[in-house]
DNA sequence: TATGAATGAGCATTCATTCAT
DNA sequence: GATGAATGAATGCTCATTCAT
């Protein structure tokens, strides 16, 4: 990731793109992905221009935003995989993905957005399947998943709690509940009939 | 709601309605609330300004397509109260609710975008609420539902369901697994511990 | 050209159409393909919306421009084709072609911009090109024309023809001392050596 | 020309000049004046800034271009005044200037240009336009070429040559054909009539 | 009343120029 | 002096909404 031949400048440069994605961040979560990139630029304290130059377009920093998000759910996917409890490991990658997700208007919408388009798959997203069906298989193996969930699954476990992006004000704790019944839902006891 | 003095016009003024409602529930659903109402229009054959005669912004023909889905739902949950068995009433409404609400990609994204706004609660969101509520103390005093379930965790399990809208292309039986599993979470045997 | 079936409503659109033609000329006219559409829209007293609902964008626009010009010299030139004297006709035709391009800063923009694209001919360009090509042929039959001329030669007149766009300041006749010579110079007796 | 305080850094600042102006040139005449200057910069290994630094600028940039062209050719029709055989020596000298003008999208748009703003003159051009004037008082004495041209008619041929620059696709001898033709037009025996 | 043309505020993006390093 | 990141005014185009026919 580190290129071996630092450049001097890119101290500041680099500063400014953190500056950015923090605002952007900020702004889409808040107002989703019609946000303006105008409102950005001002969060961020910086000429429009400036996020032209680091993000060549909207869409690219959304992607950023959204590549950022599953770099870092899969970073804690791929620790989670040393725990000896899969079931446990499992829970956890889920319980930190809905942190990190809930609450972000616009992650729930780019991934929509994408469906409907071609499917781009980031990096992140690739790793963190990965590790996560490696985790489910073990949940399974050991008995305490039910062992006709797939990883496919998953994906629209955490578009429901995205969906649960603005509910904040009423109730933040809103996915919470959610997941708990989910999980709930994907133990092996918790079974009655195979999905579909 | 039907007013005392029927006018005469009524007639194709009516199906006109009717014809840009269609229009539009297909249209938003295909392309989510972001489709243009020029698009509708040309889909009911139709010229823009009928439609803004008939729903004076964007945002009204909006609501009015959420508020029939609720509506029909309502009814539908309505009559399920009838049931003698209230735990499988409630999960017929859910899949009631699912067939109707899956793959409406403006649907979630309405629902979403209001919950930014002022929370809107349209009659048949209330009636629906209210069946459900129902369905649901006395599927809890039966014993068959969990019973820190409350009604507020419920829209979050639609919207999960329609968060799979776009989903469509490679799995179009994805929200039955995801409404399957949340649904064997709500069962009473499924609690492990209360949700928060 | 024209439809069968004349729409009724199009008798202000036509209006405005040609409001906005007319504009156009002008101010490309003035100030070159750099213009703006604003520009020709205030000129043309229309909204820039409408502008855009005639003609997609700028390019088509100014496509626009460039294909009426040459359809109005294709048709000076069709009728010149009935004269007897070839030579006479052939000088008529690129005086008429003068008359209507120089001054027109746009024209010859448009025109150098299409060869380093692809080198789109419109009907009429194709149409002036074949007209012309038979003016020629005769012209050097009756020996009045020099016999190594050919047509591809006769843009690139007009093309000097049109850089005397602006020049208009200082001296609105440069362009016809400028044709004089060229026309000179395509006389028979001129040649003093093959060209090429 | 020559500051009387020659600066000991100015060896490799004026490398740096010769570097951006052959960059420029080559951009300019290959994407014409739209060209950018980041493109200059880039194609001549120096920053933007070290750019803005010799050219105040992108305007500056462009009249430096074009003063160089006259000079170059302004040198040559000095030498040719040298020359007994006027006609043949002012025949030369435009065949001098199509060689570097043609092919070179930038100078004819500048040109064009300058014309809609002030006619700004360069000591180059000036120069060119004396030594070219006496260069046709003595042919045009001599009886070689028509008494009715005038300094004035060569921008204009100068410019004709200049559209051609994209045209270099199909043919890159057009110009030289068309050069053919005005010279032809401009000998004593060319004329008709009159130029106006 | 239905139609679809007209409107124009709004927004993404570009690029000449400035300035901190 | 050189660098290239930052700036922001400028511009092409969209689309919800209005209104003349």
């Amino acid at each position: 990731m580190i290129p071996l031949t630092a450049k001097p400048l890119r101290a500041d440069a680099r500063r400014n793109r953190e500056k950015i994605l923090k605002a952007a961040r900020s702004v889409f979560a808040e107002q989703g992905r019609d946000a303006q990139i105008d409102d950005v630029a001002r969060r961020a304290r910086v000429g429009v221009g400036t996020v032209y130059r680091h993000f060549p377009t909207k869409d690219a920093l959304l992607e950023a935003l959204t590549d950022e998000l599953f770099d870092v759910v899969a970073a804690h996917a791929e620790k989670a995989l040393e725990r000896d409890d899969a079931w446990e490991a499992f829970k956890d990658v889920l319980w930190f993905g809905g942190e990190k997700t809930s609450g972000d208007r616009a992650f729930s919408e780019v991934m929509a957005a994408q469906r409907n388009a071609e499917p781009r798959l980031c990096p992140g997203e690739v790793a963190l399947s990965g590790y996560v069906a490696e985790l489910m298989r073990r949940a399974q193996e050991s008995g305490r998943m039910r062992p006709d969930v797939m990883i496919e699954d998953i994906p629209l476990v955490m578009c429901g709690i995205g969906s649960a992006s603005g509910m904040d004000h009423p109730r933040p704790e809103a996915w919470r509940r959610h997941l708990g019944i989910v999980l709930d839902g994907l133990r092996a006891e918790a079974a009655t009939r195979p999905l579909d």
